[in-house]
RNA sequence: GGCGCUAUCGUCUAGGGGUCUAGGACGGAUGGUUCUCAGCCAUCAAACCGGGGUUCGAAUCCCCGUAGCGCUACCA
């Protein structure tokens, strides 16, 4: 069993792409198959070697890693579609030796004209088949005189029927498609030829991919027959969409659809293949959160869907919390000390430096509060020497009538407390309200405010039992005296 | 235009003739969590595209319609 991933490097992974390669390499996991990375650069405009580093890159973050591929190698390479350009043409040979492909003079302004006729007349705007009918000789004598030439390929006159693992049986009828270019006037291969030889080559034994492919699968299987290969088994998947259900692609005020952008946003691999696992997917029973083993033993083609599936941020959203709320201890560490090359550090410098066990403890205490890995700077920012500026509504916490007694209290039975742990602050800060007759938000608040300068967070015995004493008392003295000073 | 695919709460989906007064999740609303929160808990609102069949019985099967999307390139 093997399958594999094809994108075009033409510009970032898109969610789409990252789903279809995940569901692949769950089959290959699954079935103990091998996961082949290909890439379809044979756009020689569009493509680039960044955007084959970034796609790479964004494959490696999610995890997906691949057994054979452009960097690794592997017994059927290269794994890039312009290191094969030979083998294209190779195979093009015994195809016109055979009739089945033949030379098409055609320009580009007498195809376009081609066209444009034939849909003002109402008709398909397919090719005429025209170059099909020169006499051999006359092709050889034009093309040794270097006149420029594609190769078509000689569309033959039956229906396909194509039996797709999520579709079913879908039959296309004879004589929708004209006479398609297979070897470009620039030597490159079209992508269904590649595509054909490339699977075939590679031994691929089923090919999943996203449902625009659909209609191309009738061209590549006629290939299949004219080389008399055996197809690969097919499986389309129904395409993410936008909002508006058009197929998901970049636009204003649409979700990211790069990859690295939700990396960039804080974003963790495993909440956005647990999200991206479920579109289009169901495992069979009421799991929401699938991990890669999860999916990896419930994954089966017939529990695809068919049809489309709108891409909703806010569900990813509340994946990657929940996420940074339950994952082990080890992984959220592990997320937050992670810097990509080119993803920000979500981390401070200096909580980098902390010992392991004050970093995890503290990080344990503010995960709750994560919504993304962006988030860290801004939970952590009590933790670190210098407390930023209160933010107002903590400045409004310690502006009340009682804030600074509070806080002078709490300072003074914080220095004297035995128990510095969570439940011996608590204490103290239940014996300060009842002391001063305070309780509830007028005594929490301005102690809160104090010591993070904000006014939500963890729970605050928590959070001062790892600030450490010597921090807290500071900080609630400072708070104690400063109504004073404002009013003068 | 042609061909193809698809059609259950706003969204992701379960459902494969009776167990459906249609289940779960996200989002929303409400309440709780002797301090806060994007956390946690609980409750509620919210859907079978339309029309014909088949059948004792249809969200489930068939047909037609409608709508959406995809493809129709010397892009992939």
């Amino acid at each position: 069993m093997r399958v594999r991933f094809a994108p075009s490097p033409t510009g970032w992974l898109h969610v789409g792409g990252a789903r279809t390669a995940y569901f692949n390499w769950l089959y290959a996991r699954k079935h103990g198959g091998a996961f082949v990375l290909r890439i379809e650069d044979t756009d020689v405009e569009r493509s680039t070697a960044a955007s084959e580093r970034g796609v790479l890159e964004d494959l490696r973050w999610l995890g997906l890693t691949w057994d054979e591929g452009p960097d690794n190698g592997g017994p059927h390479g290269p794994y890039r579609q312009s290191e094969r350009l030979e083998l294209y043409r190779a195979h093009a040979d015994p195809l016109r030796a055979a009739g089945q492909v033949y030379r098409c003079f055609c320009t580009d302004a007498e195809l376009d004209a081609e066209r444009a006729a034939a849909t003002a007349a109402g008709r398909p705007p397919q090719y005429s088949g025209r170059c099909r009918t020169l006499a051999s000789a006359a092709a050889d004598a034009r093309a040794a005189a270097g006149e420029p030439h594609s190769l078509r390929f000689v569309v033959p006159a039956n229906e396909q029927v194509l039996d797709d693992a999520v579709r079913g049986r879908v039959t296309f009828p004879a004589g929708m498609v004209g006479d398609f270019v297979v070897l470009r006037s620039n030597g490159l291969p079209t992508y269904n030829f590649a595509c054909v030889v490339d699977d075939h080559l590679m031994e691929i034994s089923h090919v999943l991919r996203a449902e625009e492919h659909l209609a191309n699968t009738p061209r590549q299987l006629m290939l299949y027959a004219a080389f008399g290969w055996p197809p690969p088994a097919f499986a389309h998947v129904a395409l993410i969409l936008n909002s508006d259900r058009t197929k998901m692609s970049k636009r204003a005020g649409e979700a990211a659809v790069a990859v690295g952008d939700w990396r960039r946003a804080g974003y963790v691999p495993e909440a956005l293949l647990s999200y991206l696992g479920l579109l289009g997917f169901h495992p069979g029973d009421d799991r929401e959160v699938l991990t890669r083993a999860d999916m990896t033993a419930a994954f089966v083609l017939d529990r695809l869907g068919s049809s489309g599936s709108v891409f909703d941020p806010a569900k990813l959203a509340w994946m990657n919390a929940h996420w940074l709320h339950e994952a082990p201890g080890a992984t959220l560490q592990a997320w937050a000390l992670r810097a990509g090359s080119d993803a920000p550090d979500f981390l401070p410098e200096s909580v980098r430096a902390w010992p392991l066990e004050l970093r995890m403890a503290v990080l344990e205490a503010v995960r709750g509060n994560l919504a993304t890995l962006a988030d860290l700077p801004r939970e952590l920012a009590p933790f670190v020497d210098e407390v930023p500026l209160p933010e107002p509504a903590a400045e409004q916490a310690l502006a009340a009538a009682s804030a600074a007694a509070v806080c002078a209290a709490a300072a003074a039975a914080f220095a004297e407390l035995a128990d510095w742990r969570a439940e011996g602050v608590k204490s103290a800060v239940r014996t300060v309200g009842e002391t001063l007759g305070i309780k509830g938000r007028e005594l929490f608040q301005p102690i809160r405010a104090a010591l993070t300068g904000r006014t939500h967070g963890p729970e605050l015995p928590l959070i001062a039992a790892l600030l450490g004493r010597e921090r807290c008392v500071t900080r609630l003295e400072r708070a104690g005296v400063r109504p004073a000073a404002e009013r003068e």
